[in-house]
RNA sequence: GGCCCCAUCGUCUAAUGGUGAGGACAGCGCUCUUUCAAGGCGUAAAUCCGGGUUCGAUUCCCGGUGGGGCCGCCA
């Protein structure tokens, strides 16, 4: 049987895009199911626009997602070959030279099955003799992609369904080369909240950005797969492996998928609570601040771990256990309650946190709000926070009693 | 405009001739409760329209409508 080979081909002329990554991973868990093989190939022939840090954003993203690739090819570092293939077009008279180097478009109808969508069919003749390079040693995107996925034999083409339109032309040149064609699967499109091709004006569309906002690459991974694709029951949370093992390119939608940033957070989540303590916290690392470190941060940690949806987002509402922010002492006032007894409450609590004695049952006695909210507002100076005790034990006994003390003298 | 693709709750989707049209996110309500979050329970919410085919259409066919994609010496 013919092995499984197929690819992702970014072109490095901007950051690697949330749809790239999309494709990249169907292709990847495809080729994974089946034990074949998954390529990496940078189309960079338009040197214009291709810049090295763009390839390497790319495969930075490719390793932060896990998406690991079998082989590397780069067009720029394969022009013999191209120009060894226009050669032989020009000599067999599919192309000629007109200024540039023109297909013979032969002008018929093409067919071609597309594993998701079935049949598709194309009258290529209002296609016209369409330029397929500008030398014998430049060949176009059409061209390369052609010879390149014949000669890394890729098996299956699985990639956007922008590329439908380009399907039939590509096939006319693997006929002039008697290439055999690949089998085909057009993905849907991820769109923007609009419903168009997701893109820059719909905010983050570059998977960097992803990772620059604490997002785990897991929750990503498993978040891009369940857009235009569904498993067979109704889970929604997978490892890779699972995902491997699931994959079917039968199941994956037709109809373009919104990319839901709310959806995304949920996974996200789950994620996070997952994860075990001191992973949470060397993760969290790289999004705060060096004087952090040392302070109170695996309690921290433990009390924003499931409330917080990506890393970035423990840098502000995590905020007030390292430094106090400025209030207002209105703050400190329980719905009806005077400032008189707001101050004397604080300070009992005072007292009994200074004395280790139990701040909850006196607050039983005294009504929880009236004194729980004051002396949580005084710890944490907002107006939603976590509870006073669990901020306490993190904070410690000490600089507990030096914000209550703060607090009282704002009264 | 031409060609092509698509169409189930707000969103992601399940159900491929027979279901009370299911799940999840978001929403709302209740619960918990000092606030927030989390959790538990519950609730509202969809088959684009019109014709066929059929005993029976979300599902098959045709036509509309709507949305999207592509029409570069970009990929």
């Amino acid at each position: 049987m013919e092995e499984i080979r197929t690819r992702l081909a970014p072109s490095p002329t901007g950051l690697l895009h949330v749809g790239n990554a999309r494709a990249g991973i169907f292709n990847f868990l495809f080729a994974k199911k089946s034990g074949g093989k998954f390529i990496l190939r940078i189309e960079d022939t338009d040197i214009e626009r291709s810049k090295p840090e763009y390839e390497e954003d790319a495969k930075a993203a490719m390793r932060w997602l896990g998406l690991n690739w079998d082989e590397f090819y780069r067009q720029s570092d394969r022009k013999e070959i191209y120009s060894h293939h226009i050669k032989k077009l020009l000599e067999n008279g599919s192309a000629y030279v007109s200024d540039v180097i023109r297909f013979k478009n032969p002008g018929r109808i093409v067919k071609f099955y597309d594993i998701i969508r079935g049949n598709i069919e194309t009258d290529t003749k209002d296609l016209g003799d369409f330029v397929i390079a500008k030398d014998e040693k430049t060949p176009l995107y059409h061209l390369a992609a052609v010879i390149d996925d014949f000669e890394m034999k890729i098996s299956h083409i699985i990639r956007g369904e922008d590329h439908i339109s380009n399907t039939p032309r590509q096939i006319l040149i693997q006929e002039a080369l008697r290439c055999p064609t690949p089998k085909y699967a057009h993905l849907p499109l991820i769109l923007g909240s609009d419903r168009s091709k997701l893109s820059k004006r719909h905010g983050a569309e570059a998977l960097s950005e992803y990772k620059k906002l604490g997002y785990l690459p897991e929750a990503m991974f498993n978040f891009l797969a369940l857009l235009g694709w569904h498993p067979e029951d109704d889970r929604e949370i997978f490892t890779k492996e699972e995902l491997i093992e699931q994959f079917s390119l039968e199941r994956v939608q037709k109809g373009g998928a919104i990319f839901d940033k709310r959806k995304l957070d949920w996974i996200s989540r789950e994620y996070i609570k997952k994860l075990d303590g001191k992973d949470f916290i060397e993760k969290l690392k790289p999004f705060i601040p060096e004087e952090w470190r040392n302070k109170n941060l695996s309690g921290a940690a433990r009390l924003f771990q499931d409330r917080i949806s990506k890393l970035s987002d423990f840098t502000t509402e995590a905020k007030f256990i390292f430094e106090l922010g400025d209030y207002d002492p209105a703050l400190l006032i329980w719905k009806n309650a005077s400032r008189e007894d707001t101050k004397k409450r604080l300070e009992k609590a005072f007292e009994l946190i200074f004395s280790s004695g139990d701040v909850v049952a006196y607050a039983k006695k005294e009504g929880m709000g009236e004194v729980l909210w004051p002396l949580r507002v005084s710890l944490s100076g907002l107006k939603n926070s976590p509870g006073p005790i669990e901020i306490m034990e993190v904070l410690g006994k000490e600089e507990s009693l030096k914000r209550i003390r703060h607090a009282i003298s704002k009264l």
